[in-house]
DNA sequence: TGTACATCAGTGAACGCGCGTTCACTGATGTAC
DNA sequence: TGTACATCAGTGAACGCGCGTTCACTGATGTAC
């Protein structure tokens, strides 16, 4: 049956964020079309009115997820990692960082998904530099570029290991290694609660 | 038609070789028993005398791949990295790094998998520690750990970037940060050529 | 403001395709004599 | 060493299932009067 107008906007809204969630606990291929909607509180055949293909679902998805759903503020470089290599984020698939849950298995994927996620980050990464250790910019950006990529390659092997211990490991001695680096030159605003 | 025991071992060997390659290329759920029987010279039907099942395959190709297909010699942390980090590793879809290719993906996967890249992971870090700057064997080993997390972040959002200029930019930003730190207090020993 | 009706968002069955897996068959291997 | 035959690795058709996508239908919305 038809629904209000008010009702299209937020059936499409609860679309985009199962997907933005799913696709990160689940991945490009795993995640179906009988999910995402059934999790919007919709069926299978809804779908097609709001998007053009899962391929465009899961682009929009990303866009959204990489833009940190739509959230303003930034946290701070240091904040950030210090959130970032922690056993709570590890455990959230859904919810937590959209490079590490998708980037690699976005390589095989259509351009415009890649294209969403790499501005996603080009946007993220100007952001956190701002409060990055370093003289120039260039050195601010080069500092939240290997962060960053720290980040990244420590959930990945994080989330991959079947050892519990090793697993910890990677995220504790990245962080050892990380925040010292950090949070020696910068502003120390440890305030955001929503980095993730 | 029957074959002989030699061809046997040969054509098993040859899938498992293929499935290394395809399931780094392809990841675990794209790739196709089609694929990787055809790419050993084979046809589907064969397979299942010599897997137990998909899952199985995947596991033991990862195992293969993680312990660097049967090569013995490992080179210096340093060198390792420097190798890492090019436009060559990052073109090889195939053959590069198993850990930056499945790593992510493989958190979905059967435990088997997993176990079996957390296994190889494991070794890999051993060996490259031997080489790594720090007094004691705990400083080695926390320096590869975080050089090896940094590689494959780096590698991950370097081809998830859809936009040449920031793919190179990953490369060789943590490439400029990474090398002066390994270089410094290693060997040197810049000889094996075989490190990916 | 009230009513009649055209619009159209959502439903759920159906379609088509691809893939993992099975199986009857083939014919080369390798062994028993 | 030579031969007859049992074994069994590989073949390719077939099965079943799941998923993306389509479509005829339903009934609430929202507009024209």
């Amino acid at each position: 049956m038809k629904v209000s107008r008010e009702q299209v906007a937020e059936n499409r809204r609860k679309i985009l964020a199962a997907a933005a969630r799913l696709v990160r606990k689940r991945g490009f291929d795993a995640v179906t079309i009988d999910e995402v909607t059934n999790e919007a509180g919709l069926t299978r055949g809804a779908f097609y009115g709001h998007f053009k293909s899962k391929s465009d679902l899961m682009a929009q998805a990303c866009g959204y997820a990489a833009r940190r759903e739509g959230k303003l503020e930034y946290p701070s470089l240091a904040y950030f990692c210090s959130e970032y290599l922690t056993r709570r984020h590890r455990e959230k698939h859904g919810e937590g960082c959209v490079f590490a849950a998708t980037g690699q298995e976005a390589v095989r994927q259509p351009i415009e998904i890649r294209h969403e996620l790499t501005e996603g980050f080009k946007k993220r990464v100007e952001h956190l530099s701002r409060s990055a250790p370093g003289k120039t910019s260039k050195e601010k950006r080069s500092a939240t570029i290997t962060a960053y990529s720290t980040l990244v390659g420590a959930l990945v092997l994080a989330r991959m290991s079947d050892d519990p211990e090793l697993s910890d490991e990677l995220l504790s001695v990245n962080r050892d290694v990380l925040l010292p680096k950090l949070t020696r030159h910068s502003t120390n605003q440890f305030t955001l609660r929503d980095c993730l």
